[in-house]
DNA sequence: GATGAATGAGAATTCATTCAT
DNA sequence: AATGAATGAATTCTCATTCAT
């Protein structure tokens, strides 16, 4: 598989990227309704009002698009994540800043983040380890902020089986929030499911 | 779709449910592994080491094997939650018990709950309700266990996001638990969980 | 590939290697036609009376048709030429009965010789490999009777280079030779090509 | 089909019957690899180093590229034949003069030589025509010669039959010479394929 | 004169499913 | 009860070609 190459630069002609990604969006769109494999290039075409064949001019193939999608997402959460940490020092309000910003994110490309979740081991090789290295630096950067948090001889282990449930807390909303209906906005959850994995969920209720 | 008269009772040979839920626990797997989409009912053949039309004498088809597999898996947790629970009064220790089974289940037929989650939203029509109603049954139990741990005026909307949330962090972990490799024994695990939602992650790091 | 496995004896159903056998002629007929890659599966299907994927089961895929058309001529050439020359010693009598062999197979399956002259390099790796050793010792058993003829001293990169001369002449004969309206048998078009090759087209005449 | 009037003159811009000759050159490379139907305009184009949609200045099409490869191949080979046979007189040498042209033509451009052995009856209507004209009008001057070294009393027939046959024996050389191995050179190769024709195999080995 | 974008037609192949046996 | 044969529909992808720029 040459995607790998693909993502390099390639000087095209202008508006090229444009399109492509807007291609992209349409893509995650019907990935996420129907699955990678569930999708078909017809539908992919339909959705990005392009031809099916027009598809090939701007990705090699749909396992191209899958890379793309999974890449960028968390590409961008990592770039994101850094970005929203400059100047902020307190373990506590580090750790909401994290959870605000992934929840933001989640809430903005709710296609993309679904399409990370499900079809994940669906890359093979190059592209799947590409993708991983991706994930791996985000979830360390999150990993650390939770290490932080409780610095005197917590035990890496505990740590990450803490952070790798906090994971789970975040990315499962993709299954129960329905962004028309539901009445919470997405900086409440993010507080509130800082507060739940920070006090637990008798203390927050004291609190709250 | 006549799925759901298909799972009424329909008294064939003996053996007929032995090797159908044989044909079940492989196509489990199989789905498990490539996703409902990805799995072709070749494959599946082979895992069950049957002919591939034979697969037919004990299923409708290819629908109905992921309808039988999700059915049964949340039938299964609200029956054994609904046992587990038989005695349990203390509310804390209600909800440890809950999630023990929830993690105890997940351990145990890793196979048909990453199917559980990964592919929930591919059944349509009566199919998906019959499985919805199930999978509500299941939430709403341990959604009440969450309420009555907070009796005092917590608001319903509190507790489901709650709920959720905890929902979350336990159906997680098949993306992050490998069951060759991880040190953590299921029953570790379920306390851990259960003391991180009850107390949060500082608190239970004092104590622990 | 696994080209080379399915040759291996697989005992199915009674008539499925008649059946494979009419596929094979069919094939024959459209890659002499319009070559391997100028034919369509769906031309050999409606040429074998078959749907589309009715081919699939008989063979793997286009390439094996390719290769088991291949493989066969030139297997029988090498048992064929074999049988002739049985209890013949003369070596002017042994070139004429491999010329004889040679040219009544070409007659009777013209279309499969057709296809191993012209598409002979298109096969790849094993299947190549395959063909590629029974062709040689074919070619080997033909070079040794030409050899065979001027035993006293011939380089054997002479007599290589006369009998792929040799060849030529017989090989070339798809391109020319019009079964419908040609007033040459077989039999005569070798004994000429035969006495072409001995004594050359001078003394041929002289004689004829 | 309008192959046949592009090929009359269209003074077109100064330079340009030389890129063009460049772009039939590369096409006809790979036509010899992978023949008409294998090759595709993307990759004559990337050998013949211009855009895809570049070609279609020099061009009608795919058609036409090999319609002027054959169509060239042929007229050379009756120019340069005619124009070697000038002054010879003896049949012998005639003969010798014109194996010797064919043989340099093919060692020369070993690739069209293929292109119009291979895919000799790709093309249809009048391009077919066309090629099929020179082509014949080359074979009956080879013809000429052949029959004029047995004048008396040998029929049309016999000298077709072994005209065609020296063809063969001429023409198949693309199947086994490989270019840098063979330690023949193609004069060598083409006085012995002169002395295999005139005297045969055993004559010829008596005498050299 | 030259090319990137775009496309309709068609390629090989796989799919879930049916049916005669 | 069980299966091999068979198929229509759909899959991803490549093709030669056109056209606006």
């Amino acid at each position: 598989m040459t995607v790998l190459t693909l993502h390099a630069e390639q000087k095209r002609s202008p508006g090229f990227d444009d399109k492509r990604l807007h291609l992209l969006k349409a893509t995650a769109k019907v990935f996420a309704d129907v699955g990678y494999d569930g999708a078909s290039m017809r539908r992919i075409a339909a959705e990005a009002e392009l031809s099916l064949s027009g598809i090939y001019h701007y990705v090699s193939g749909k396992e191209e698009l899958l890379y793309l999608i999974q890449y960028h997402t968390f590409d961008s959460l990592v770039t994101s994540l850094e970005r929203c940490l400059e100047g902020v020092s307190d373990p506590r309000e580090r750790l909401a800043t994290a959870v605000r910003n992934h929840i933001r994110h989640f809430g903005e490309n709710m296609h993309e983040l679904k399409v990370c979740a499900r079809d994940l081991e669906t890359l093979e090789d190059e592209a799947y380890e590409a993708v991983r290295e991706r994930r791996h630096a985000y979830f360390q950067a999150v990993h650390q902020i939770v290490g932080e948090l409780a610095p005197q001889g917590v035990s890496t282990h505990h740590s990450w089986i803490a952070t790798a449930n906090l994971f789970g807390m975040l990315n499962w909303f993709y299954q129960w929030y329905d962004a028309g209906r539901s009445k919470v906005s997405f900086d409440d959850l993010a507080a509130e499911q800082t507060a739940l994995f920070l006090d637990g969920y008798l203390a927050k209720e004291k609190t709250s």
